[in-house]
DNA sequence: CGCCCATCATACTCGCCAGTATAGCATCCC
DNA sequence: GGGATGCTATACTGGCGAGTATGATGGGCG
């Protein structure tokens, strides 16, 4: 009867919603469900888990509210599908490094750029900002485990670089926090500012990490002129 | 009426109210006040912002909303307090830093210990975890000037550390956000592991920013499948 | 003593939002 | 064509929580 073609009157956003083209196939349910999962984690991106309603979520795909409960049980949920999403990105990484044959600072450094990409990407804010406290108890214990199982992925590494002399002496444990610290700030303020790639910056602070502050006697310097800072070298150089 | 002293029922909680012992001193509005801002960071470093109600602050210092209502004028400003009171102590390590007769890096590195403090303090959740998209447009703006001058400021005291050639080259941008980034994520995890201190953990941080995970010649390095020993002792020594 | 002001509690309002009841419409299969 | 089933919208409920109206209490001060 009504011609169904006709929805070509307003310019396509920039994410395809599978309702735009809808009545052709109606069969993909995992499709719908996986728009309705990308487009909640965009929202909370944007506003933020608690600040996004529903009937956000749903206008955002040009639906409304019932729909999306037709493909999700909860807000929750919601966030929980987002959540592992990005965490399932950071367990390949994972897996792919191990088969590295290079010492462990190096595989190291290759998960730990997979990593800031997955922190860049669009699920990045909700794995990185899943509340314990914003869940159910019971998705509160999934959540920590499998934080707490890259967490010590990233600790398992840096340990074995101590033994093979890979990496420098320091605590595993702190070394772990302050890596995934750093890269899951990307999180926080990549929205803002996407001059750069996920891969950039995290191949940027790879560089740092790997490297450090301090300088190396082998690095070419640039001895500048610029003024030398005089005196006292050493006070807090260590 | 009824008898408000009659309260020794429940076991007193670790930081005493000023309403306790009420009704001597009445005229230390700023001591009270202060007692509301303390309170509300401490609950909202529990529960999260959103998770949180006026009620649960009252209750906390047995009161009720009302009487919180009198000594601030709105949930957000109480989270906005929170997080000046956060800027502020990193704000004091930039000033006390800028006085110190040593190269650049060293300078930094007296900025972040200071930081990590800041963070791991009782303000640190609501410094780092106030969100732009949680406070009206007039605060979040205050707020992103806050954030942004601390970023500044580290950024210039990277390119200062490039120019007298105490820190390595590299990209001050990118530097300033992988150590504030890893300074600030310790407010994510530290609630749930206090083994050690603000402090410690910062002056851990610092030594593998300064040095790097690469080993570096001049250092001891223990060669290849020799079981390492100690590792953690010399990290946090200092 | 009686007024004023600071301080606080009881008891509301009011809007937002997660989640739901119900029903409409299409398609598929017989 | 007549269910059955998949998918979606309209229109509701119920609760939570921010913020407030009102009024009690009690001290300071003339």
């Amino acid at each position: 009867m009504n011609n169904r073609r006709t929805n070509g009157s307003k310019s396509a956003p920039a994410l395809a919603s599978p309702w735009r083209t809808s009545r052709e196939r109606l069969r993909d349910r995992e499709l719908k469900r996986d728009a309705v999962i990308r487009a909640a984690a965009r929202e909370f991106n944007r506003k933020g888990y608690h600040n996004t309603s529903l009937d956000d979520i749903a206008a955002a795909l040009e639906v409304t509210k019932p729909t999306v409960y037709y493909y999700v049980t909860s807000k929750e949920q919601l966030l929980f599908e987002c959540f592992v999403a990005g965490v399932e990105q950071i367990r390949v990484a994972f897996r792919e490094a191990r088969q590295l044959p290079v010492p462990a600072r190096g595989r190291l450094s290759a998960v730990l750029r997979h990593y800031g990409e997955a922190v860049a990407s669009e699920f990045g804010w909700c794995m990185v900002r899943a509340e314990d406290q914003d869940l159910s108890p019971a998705m509160s214990r999934h959540i920590k485990s499998l934080k707490s199982e890259i967490d010590q992925g990233i600790r398992r590494l840096v340990r074995e670089g101590l033994q093979d002399g890979s990496i420098e002496p320091c605590d595993p444990k702190m070394t772990a926090f302050a890596l995934a610290g750093a890269l899951n700030w990307i999180a926080h303020w990549y929205r803002e500012d996407q001059s750069l790639t996920g891969a950039q910056i995290a191949a940027a602070f790879v560089t740092i990490f790997e490297g450090g502050l301090r300088p190396r006697r082998g690095s070419l310097r640039i001895e500048s002129r610029a003024r030398p800072r005089r005196r006292t070298r050493d006070a807090l150089a260590r």
